[in-house]
RNA sequence: CGGGGCGUAGCUCAGUCUGGUAGAGUGCUUGCUUUGGGAGCAAGAUGCCGGGGGUUCGAAUCCUCUCGCCCCGACCA
C-alpha cells in the first residue's frame, strides 16, 4: 500500500478525550475514529489489525476443534423469557421493538441464541460433543464506557459454546478452550495468564479468565512467578488427554483482585507478584443453566432424554487491539508483535520525488508485494524526513526500511528494527532475503 | 445511575468572571527556500462560539431549557 493513496489519518497531538495510552495512541496512529460514547470506527490500519487478531483467534478455534457459525445481532426477546435473563439482564441490554411491536433485543451474547439453535438440531447424544463458535459483534450498553475499545459499548468477539452429554464431557470441552486459548495468545504475541474466576452459582473450578499483565490494566492480580515462564506445548493433540497441561497451568497461584486470598498470597512470600491485567479471555462450564429452562435435550445412549451440559468460551476481540497495545508500547508509539501488525514492512523513501531513491524503492516495494510481504509505502513527496520517522515510529510496524539518497548512491539501505531501535545497512537484496524470508 | 467537568477553526486550546467587529499554536492551500528525526520565510482559506428560547441597543460571554462528550464512583468481555 502506497501512503499516498492510503486513508491514515495520524494526529500529532493526543485527543482530549483519550486517557489511556493505547487508547490514545489508537486514535494517533489512525486506527479508529469515535463514532458515539462507545462506538467506533475502525479505519484501514486499526481494521487490518483487528482482522489479524480474528483470524488467529479462528484460526485456533478451529484446530481445537469448535466449528464456527454466524449468529444474528438482532433477538428475539422471547428466547430470553425462555431462560429467565430478560428482566435480570437489566439496561446493559439495548432494547428495540420492531414495526409489529415485537420485542426484540440487540445481543449483548449468545447463549439463548446459540441453546435454542442447538435444541432445534440435535436429537441424541450420537450428536455429541459439539462446540459452536461465532465472531460477532455485540453490543452492550454500559453506563460509563470508556479507554477506547478496551470498553466500549460495541465490541467485537469470539464466542463459543460447548454441548456435551455430563459433566466429564464439558470437562473434556473446557480443556480443549482452555489450550486453545494459551495457543491463541502466545500467537499473539503476548502473555495472557490464566486465572481461577468466580463462577457463580454453579460452583466447582471450571472457570478462568485470561488477563493480559500491562501497568494500565483495570483489574489487580497476583501471581507466583513461576506462572509468567510457563510455556505452551507445541503440537498440541485436542483429542488426547489435555488434563496434565491444564493442571499445569493451574498449579501455581494466579488471581485476580476479586479472587485474591491474602493468606494464600502470603504464603508465596517472594515469589509472590502483584501486578494489573487486562481481561481478554473467559472461559466458563454452566452445566444445564440454560438447556434445562429451553428444554435442550438429546436422547442418551438408553434413549431418556438428557439435559445438555454447556459452557462458554469468550475472547474479546476489539478489546484485544488495545489490550495488545497497552502491552506493546513506548515513548514514540505502537510496537507491534508481528503476527497482528497491520503491515509488516514500512518502506520509508527519505526523499519522494528523486530518481535514484524513487527507482530504489519502487523495486523493494514491488518485490516485497511479490514475495507475499505486506508493505506500507512512505512515498509522499510533501513530507520530509524527520516527519516520516515519526508518522512509521507512531504506527508501530515491526520493520523499518529507510532508503536515502546516501545510501542508494552506497548501494544500501537502512533495515530498522521498531522493537529494538537496531539499524542495520544492508544491500537491497539482503534487505529483500531478510524481510521476504 | 449518583457526583464533577467540558462543548469556540481539522487538532490542542485562549477568550466567558467584568456583554461591544472571532483569537493563538498546529494542521490545511499557494510560492520560494530546505531535505536523515514531526523544517524556515511569505501570503492565504477555514468558524450557525453544540442547539432552542430569553434578557439587552448589542450575547461566545448573562438567564433558561436541551443535546452531546469526558472524568470519579458503582458495574462490566
Amino acid at each position: 500500500m502506497r501512503l499516498s493513496r492510503y486513508f491514515l489519518p495520524v494526529l500529532k497531538e493526543t485527543p482530549a478525550d483519550a486517557q489511556i495510552v493505547s487508547h490514545r495512541l489508537m486514535l494517533r496512529a489512525g486506527l479508529i475514529r469515535q463514532h458515539t460514547a462507545g462506538i467506533y470506527n475502525w479505519l484501514p490500519l486499526g481494521y487490518r489489525v483487528l482482522r489479524k487478531i480474528e483470524q488467529i483467534v479462528r484460526e485456533e478455534q478451529d484446530r481445537s476443534g469448535a466449528v464456527e457459525i454466524l449468529m444474528p445481532t438482532v433477538q428475539s426477546a422471547d428466547l430470553w423469557r425462555e431462560s429467565g435473563r430478560y428482566e435480570d439482564y437489566g439496561k446493559e441490554m439495548l432494547r428495540i421493538v420492531d414495526r409489529h411491536e415485537r420485542d426484540m433485543l440487540y445481543g449483548p451474547t449468545h447463549e439463548e441464541v446459540v441453546t435454542d439453535l442447538f435444541r432445534s438440531i440435535a436429537r441424541s447424544y450420537k450428536d455429541l460433543p459439539r462446540n459452536l463458535y461465532q465472531i460477532q459483534w455485540k453490543f452492550r450498553d454500559e453506563v460509563r464506557p470508556r479507554f477506547g475499545v478496551m470498553r466500549g459499548r460495541e465490541f467485537l468477539m469470539k464466542d463459543a459454546y460447548s454441548f456435551d452429554l455430563d459433566e466429564a464431557g464439558a470437562r473434556r470441552a473446557y480443556n480443549k478452550m482452555f489450550v486453545a486459548y494459551l495457543n491463541t495468545f502466545a500467537r499473539l504475541g503476548v502473555k495472557a495468564i490464566p486465572m481461577r474466576a468466580a463462577t457463580g452459582p454453579i460452583g466447582g473450578n471450571l472457570s478462568h479468565e485470561f488477563l493480559i499483565l500491562a501497568e494500565t490494566g483495570e483489574s489487580g492480580v497476583f501471581v507466583h512467578k513461576g506462572v509468567l515462564d510457563k510455556t505452551v506445548p507445541a503440537d498440541v493433540d485436542f483429542d488426547g488427554d489435555l488434563q496434565p497441561i491444564v493442571d499445569d497451568w493451574t498449579s501455581l497461584y494466579a488471581a485476580t483482585d476479586e479472587m485474591h486470598e491474602e493468606g494464600a498470597g502470603a504464603e508465596l512470600g517472594d515469589d509472590l507478584v502483584s501486578a494489573r491485567g487486562i481481561e481478554v479471555g473467559h472461559i466458563f462450564y454452566f452445566g444445564t443453566k440454560y438447556s434445562k429452562p429451553m428444554g435442550c435435550t438429546v436422547a442418551g445412549p438408553d434413549g431418556a432424554p438428557v439435559d445438555v451440559h454447556m459452557g462458554s468460551y469468550g475472547i474479546g476481540v476489539s478489546r484485544l487491539v488495545g489490550a495488545i497495545i497497552e502491552a506493546c508500547h513506548d515513548e514514540a508509539g505502537i510496537v507491534w508483535p508481528e503476527e497482528v501488525a497491520p503491515f509488516k514492512v514500512g518502506l520509508i523513501n527519505l526523499k519522494s520525488g528523486a530518481a535514484e531513491t524513487d527507482a530504489v524503492c519502487e523495486d523493494l516495494y514491488a518485490k516485497l508485494e511479490k514475495a507475499g510481504v505486506d508493505v506500507l509505502y512512505d512515498d509522499r513527496a510533501d513530507e520530509r524526513a524527520g516527519a516520516k520517522f515519526a508518522t512509521m515510529d507512531l504506527i508501530g510496524l515491526p520493520w523499518q526500511v529507510i532508503v536515502g539518497p546516501k545510501g542508494v548512491a552506497a548501494g544500501v539501505a537502512e533495515l530498522k528494527n521498531r522493537a529494538t531501535g537496531e539499524r542495520v545497512e544492508l544491500s537491497f537484496d539482503a534487505i529483500l532475503a531478510r524481510l521476504a524470508g
